[in-house]
Order: structure tokens, then sequence, then C-alpha cells
DNA sequence: CAAATTTGTTCCAATATGCGGAACAGGCAT
DNA sequence: ATGCCTGTTCCGCATATTGGAACAAATTTG
């Protein structure tokens, strides 16, 4: 599994100043599976060297990268620090763990809840089917929208003019035979998931993994999530899949229901 | 410059240039239990209005942050997004995590992984007791190093040349009765600590919690940690962790031996 | 083994960028 | 209405960023 060709969209953002100078460069770190010399960094984020190599000299001074001894960088611990808070302060997360809990002591599969953010689904939350070793393993991971259950979901119950604005950016990679290779392709499945009121994965991100989702939208927070059950297709057929639909629709009504109640018309703090 | 109360030892780090102002605002926010509005910010870090304003908006913009429909801020997606790939491809927290599995079979209790940064120990990594309902919390979380097992251990491990720079930066908060109040209180338990091999904590930061921790030296990688083993007081008793000891010792010096084998002398990379 | 190439680091003048004091505007209380 | 507190905008000043180019060291090549 080597599919980081991308950086996806950070390409044609022109980058809040210096910062997002910055972040560009930390993304990039991030974003690949090794940790980056120089000029592997160089080819990546289009920076004269001067510039990248006093932005690296600050980023490690922050701690947002840390440099090995060969010279390498890769993410510092501070962006962990700093992470927790993002997601042990998510109310949201909070409101929805119970029903994903109930969902899978239902269904004995794994469930997911992410986020849609752009055109990627961002997982903040997972109910492990045993303790599959990895425990908490994919949380913070960002998964394309366009191959994955939750993110047909979650694209479903966009309005047509985001909808459009957000598939424009992506780029289809095919990591699977079954995974959509065109907008077009896709949104034809969108249609069909904004009838059913669910979305199925059938292998269209990683070979021997399919799952039902289903989307929660909370406008008034402009938050579209969704959650799914997954399981591996020797053991979870799709008629099976398609027997759970109701149940994971269930779920995703009841968070949304309670979010819309709790996280208050648009007021939270104080 | 009068000794800023907050941001616990941020603080005479002079902040490299703009980066760090924006980090700071950023962990300003993140540090916080509940949403911050301007002005709260405006207290904790520093800034002329203009500016921080300003640093608010690059942040929002950069998906660091989040600004709710009453203005107020809270941490964004992108750093959990950003801190995945942080967790993910720590090779040391891979290394260990077999290891922490075993001392939680051996057990039966939560297992930790933290690593020492500066006064704070950072926890990595987690094997809970039972399902505590609460999966993955506390990865990513940090907790003051001179009142956690881990952190004692950790610091018994630096020469005195570094354990004194650091208690130095250290401000001691009485979280109970029992919690060290003083750098020298501290120091002379850390003797100890050095010739048993392992630390406890005795309900020192929190009531009714304490544990067992050995610490995991990796000299050629600047890395300091530690390995514990926590339960509640009314299960486990101090004879119990006591007897625990020697198998968190056994345990750390696992990890410790194949972290410099797989870690290699300073190389990883390529 | 010397020459050529690649990689990381340093320097510095030009200026874009961030800086921050102060004025402005909208609420919420009195 | 009056005052106080909030968040936002403005704009001249100067500091921090910019990026080309020279440098040094490690690596490969002839």
């Amino acid at each position: 599994m080597e599919p980081n060709i991308v950086t996806d969209q950070g390409s044609e953002r022109p980058g809040t100043g210096t910062l997002g100078k910055a972040m560009a460069v930390l993304e990039a770190v991030a974003a690949a599976d090794r940790p980056q010399r120089f000029t592997d960094i160089l080819r990546s984020v289009r920076q004269p060297r001067g510039t990248l190599h006093r932005l690296l000299g600050h980023l490690v001074d922050e701690g947002l990268l840390v440099q090995r001894s060969d010279l390498s960088y890769e993410p510092g611990l501070r962006l962990l620090k700093l992470a927790y808070r993002s997601w042990s302060g998510n109310q949201f997360r909070d409101i929805a763990e119970p029903h994903l809990l109930r969902l899978h002591e239902l269904t004995g599969e794994t469930v997911h809840l992410g986020i849609l953010r752009e055109t990627e689904i961002i997982y903040v939350d997972k109910v492990e089917s045993r303790q599959t070793v990895r425990m908490s393993s994919q949380i913070g991971k960002a998964s394309p929208a366009y191959c994955t259950g939750i993110g047909k979901a979650a694209l479903s119950s966009l309005p047509d003019g985001e909808l459009e604005r957000v598939t424009a950016r992506m780029q289809f990679v095919p990591f699977t035979q079954r995974t959509h290779c065109s907008a077009a392709s896709l949104l034809a499945e969108i249609e069909e998931i904004r009838r059913e009121g669910h979305a199925f994965d059938r292998e269209e991100h990683e070979a021997e993994i399919c799952c039902v989702a289903a989307p929660i939208v909370v406008p008034e927070h402009e938050l579209v999530a969704g959650i799914s059950v997954t399981g591996p297709s020797y053991r979870v057929t799709m008629t099976q899949l398609a027997a759970w639909a109701a149940d994971v629709r269930n779920a995703a009504a009841k968070v949304e229901e309670e979010a819309r109640i709790r996280l208050g018309p648009g007021r939270g703090g104080r």
C-alpha cells in the first residue's frame, strides 16, 4: 500500500502567506511514508532552496518536525499533543460514540465515524471488531471521499452546487478495479445513494474490504459526516451488508438528531 | 518581562518569528478545555489585538483552527490528519507495541507508552484494561513529568546536567496531596528511582490512580521514554505494583534493546 | 585519483509581509 | 440614551521573509 503519489489538492492553493508555506512543507513531510530528506521536500514543495531551508529550520525549532541524524525530517511529537485536544474536545465524536458502540454490538464488525473535509474523509473514531492489535490506528487517517462508504454517503448529502465544486477538485486514483475513475461515474452512484439513503463500498478502496455507510448532516455547524460498518469480504457478504443498511441509517439518524440538539443552533461554549 | 503565567513552559521562548507566534496561539487554543473567544486568547497570548486577529485568520484559513458561529475558536481537523502520520509512522511505537500487549496480558491492567519531551510526558500508545469505553483516548495527551510514573522514570535516566535544566523549568502544581511540590523533593525520589530502576506513581497525578513505570533510553536517537502499568488503587495495591516492577523493567529493557537494533545507530531512511 | 555532480548550508540586498497602535462598529448591559 | 466590552478594520513603519548565488562537503563518475 503506497498510494501516496498525491498530496491530493494541496497544489493550487497559494498558501496563506508565511504560515501557509510552512504548513505546505509540514504536510509534504507528513504525507510521505518515509522520512524526507531536504531534496525530497524540495521536489514536492516548489520553493527556492534558501527559503525552504529556513522554513525547515523554523519547523524543527517549533517541534513540528524532527530532524534525524541522517538529516532527514519526520513529523514531530508536538503534532500529537496538539491533535489530542482536537480529538478529545470534539463534542460531535462524543455524541456519536454510544451509537457506534451499539452498532458494533449489533453487527460484530468494525464501525467507523468519519467527517468530510473538502475531498477527503477524516476518521475521527472507530470501534474495532475484536482487538485487531492495531488499536486506535487510523484515527486521524484521511481517505479520499470518492472511494469510501462514508465518503460517498457524505457527498450524497451535499447540495448539487457544493457537490460539483468538490468533485471537480478530485483526482481519481484507481486503488482497485472497482474504484470510480471519473466524476460522472461517481455522480451516477451518488444519485442512487440519495434515493436509498445509504452507500456501499464494494472493495473500491481496498481489496477484500467492503462496507455500508449512512450520512450525518448538521447544517448549523457545516458538518457533513458519516457512519459505516466495515468487514472483510470473505466474512461479510453484500447481502449481509444490505441487511445492516437500515441499522446504519438508523444510527446515523440518531446521531444527527442528538447532534442538532446538543450542539445547539450555532452557539456552543458558554 | 514578567513570568507569564500560562502556556506552561512555552514561556521564555521568543517564538521563532512568525511561525512561533502562530503556534503559540494554536497551543493556547488547544490547551484550553473549551472553545476560546477572541478575548480569551488575547489574555493567554500576549499579542496586540491587530496582530492576534490576523494570526487567527491565517490559522483558520489553514484549517488548523475552526471558528464556530459564536465566534469562538477550537482546534481544527487538519491537526488530526497531520498527527496521524506522526503517530502511524512512529517506528518506536511500532517496536514497543508487542511488548505492551504482553505486559498487559501479564497484568490485566492498563499499559502506557510515553515519550519525554522537555518537562512533559506525551503518551503515544496504550493498551486498555477492558473496553473502558474511552478507547484510544489519551494518545497524544501531555502530562507533567514530575507527577507521573513514566515521567519520573524517564527523568531518572537523564544525565545530571539535563535533569537540572529540565527541573528548573518545571512549575509544580499540586494535583493531589502526594504530588511533588518542589524540585528538591522530586530529585530526592529520582535518586531512589535510579537505584531501583523503576518509579511509582502513588496517586500523585490523579487520586485513586497509581502505577509502576520503567525508563527506556535510546541515546542514539535522543529518545527518552517509559512504560507503565496503571490501575485504580482499590484494585491494585502497592504490593501488587511492586511485584510487577520487575516485569515492567524487563519489558522496558526489551523495547530498549530492540529499538537500539531496529532504529539503527542514527541512520534510518534508506 | 582528480573531475563532475549532487546535496546541504550560508550570505545578503530588496521588499513583501507581518506588525501593532489606534480608530471604528456592533452588541449588551446599565 | 450612555457607557463598556467585544470583535473588526485601517494604514504607515520596519522587520522577517525572499530567493539568487556562492560555498562546502559528501557522493558519484570518468
